[in-house]
DNA sequence: CCCCGTGGTGCTCATGTGAGCAGGATCACC
DNA sequence: GGTGATCCTGCTCACATGAGCACCACGGGG
């Protein structure tokens, strides 16, 4: 196609798409047959310069998760819009719309329904709509008694998504990290503890989000981690954490040591489910998403669009 | 239209625009008759969810022109898109080559054309193409020898769009602003220089820019206003020049003093013209472009987006 | 309890649009 | 200069879509 091409097709599509006027009375003005202003029309969207962006809250980019779906093997993938979204709570609070609305959707209803917890996981529950399920029973994944002024943030957001969703929360009681192997030992021989833990392991279905391996980590904020013990990680190749064991690019586990002493499912127990929904959104959270699709850790993904970009880059 | 609904025309213009379904099949994903989608695709429309771009450096926005030309009462506006700009200098660009394409597809075509010099003319100069008119004579507005490095700017700029259009240049052989009265009209006595400021009234059509009062200005660089000069025009109240005419937001002269003592066309000669395109764009040229179109300078206006929406908002 | 106004639904029909095809111009190559 | 391949053009036809209309459900007022 040669530049007078290329203008005319712009013209066309000026007329088109800004002013609703026909092929056919767009082929009076320019001069053309109204069949070479379709193919003048089919030219400009081929070469891309027709941009259609749906600016809604609740839109999504649908060929966008069809590739992640089928790049990067996933059962489903959920991208979230970022067309008009001005700050990074905006684009958070779409993507625990986006996770919530296939919480809801969701066919079979799980009875039962393991979480992680903080802050991606909070806001789903907020955006959670009383009655989204009939019994749906939620199970902590991972411990997490905050020790903080936040304390009690973990336990609201399993009690929100049960309670609305009719069903019964059943909270882990036990810190995320205990300081001494032989103490998570301890706690995990604990009746009531190694009952909940069981309990996990049996869900239909899981809801996790990951961490970024840096300062603003619910676990440093938490008290579990000090900032160092952060740097420390990344050092050993961390680029974030899913309930709460930090993993590498490839997902395995950074500091065993580390992990041995983290309360909860482990990770190859949630490689093993049927249904497993990660909650990843962020720019921050560029590497931990990649890091958990590439090592199968879920099976579904709710993400933003820049991260589903990001993915589809490696 | 209810929520529900709000969100289904958000998942059917997903289906349409983004996975080009049919609107039959829509419906039958969404379990919805066809007619009910085309509804609501008109609905996600006409409330502004689907925004269509056009991507191109020679894109305009045909809906603002015409806004422009029968709000502000212009005989035409050309008005280029900035979706997809990233600087400055691409938006000056896209403005000169929308100038250039609008003075080569104008009939009749000018015998003679009036021009002004500066930055943005030059630009257009340079994106006319060579045979762009045949016989078509440019002559200066205003006087321009510069007194700096930039010297011959101003000539370069009417003879290359005389050569290209296949006619003469005719130079004002006159500094801009001169610093005594009476030598000013001297040299406005001056037999040359008199018989081409009497070519220039004669001229068919009149192609001009406008300059912002700032310090940046063409005649602070060619030295024929200091800095401080330019403090003291803002101070009373100017927005910009034309043809080195420094107006305020009505149009009206600033100074009368100075402006008794700039060499060329004024600006009532302009204003009885039949033709007068100005170019004007960039967010520094706002008021000055509001003025000019105020006080009825131009008949012809060629800015970008977001100077025309600057003039729709008075 | 019925009646009428309102808004939404599913339809018919006319128009707009894209796929596919035959003919003809263009150009390289023989 | 002929010949074949290729691309473009203008067309037919089938499909997709929007306008307009009759109908029905609902709700308020008589």
């Amino acid at each position: 196609m040669d530049e007078i091409d290329e203008l005319l097709s712009i013209r066309a599509a000026e007329l088109y798409y800004e002013e609703n006027k026909t092929q056919d009375e767009i082929g009076q003005a320019l001069n053309l047959t109204r069949w070479k202003v379709g193919r003048l029309l089919a030219q400009a969207k081929h070469r891309g310069f027709i941009r259609i962006e749906i600016l809604h809250p609740r839109a999504r980019r649908l060929p966008i998760e069809r590739r992640v779906r089928e790049e990067r093997g996933l059962a489903d993938a959920i991208v979230v819009s970022s067309a008009g979204v001005s700050s990074a709570e905006e684009l958070q609070a779409r993507t625990a719309q986006a996770a919530a609305d296939y919480l809801t959707a969701l066919r079979p209803v799980p009875r039962t329904l393991g979480v992680s917890w903080g802050r991606t996981l909070f806001e789903i529950s907020q955006h959670l709509r009383n009655g989204w399920a009939t019994g749906v029973n939620v199970v902590q994944m991972n411990g997490g008694v905050s020790l903080n002024r936040r304390a009690g943030t973990a336990a609201a957001t399993a009690v929100a998504i049960s309670q609305k969703g009719g069903g019964q929360a059943t909270l882990l009681p036990s810190p995320a990290i205990l300081e001494r192997l032989e103490t998570k030992h301890a706690i995990e021989s604990d009746r009531v503890v190694a009952g909940v833990i069981e309990l996990a392991r049996s869900a239909d279905a899981y809801l996790f989000s990951a961490g970024a391996a840096d300062h603003n980590s619910v676990h440093v904020e938490s008290g579990y981690l000090a900032p160092g013990d952060v740097d420390l990680l990344v050092a050993k190749g961390a680029v974030g954490d899913v309930v709460g064991r930090y993993i590498d690019s490839d997902g395995n586990i950074v500091d065993p040591a580390l992990d041995a002493r983290t309360v909860g499912l482990t990770l190859d127990e949630i490689r093993n489910a049927p249904l497993a929904i990660a909650v990843v959104a962020g720019p921050a959270k560029h590497a931990v998403a990649d890091a958990v699709v590439r090592s199968r850790l879920c099976t579904v993904l709710v993400t933003d669009e820049s991260t589903a970009l990001h993915l589809l880059d490696g």
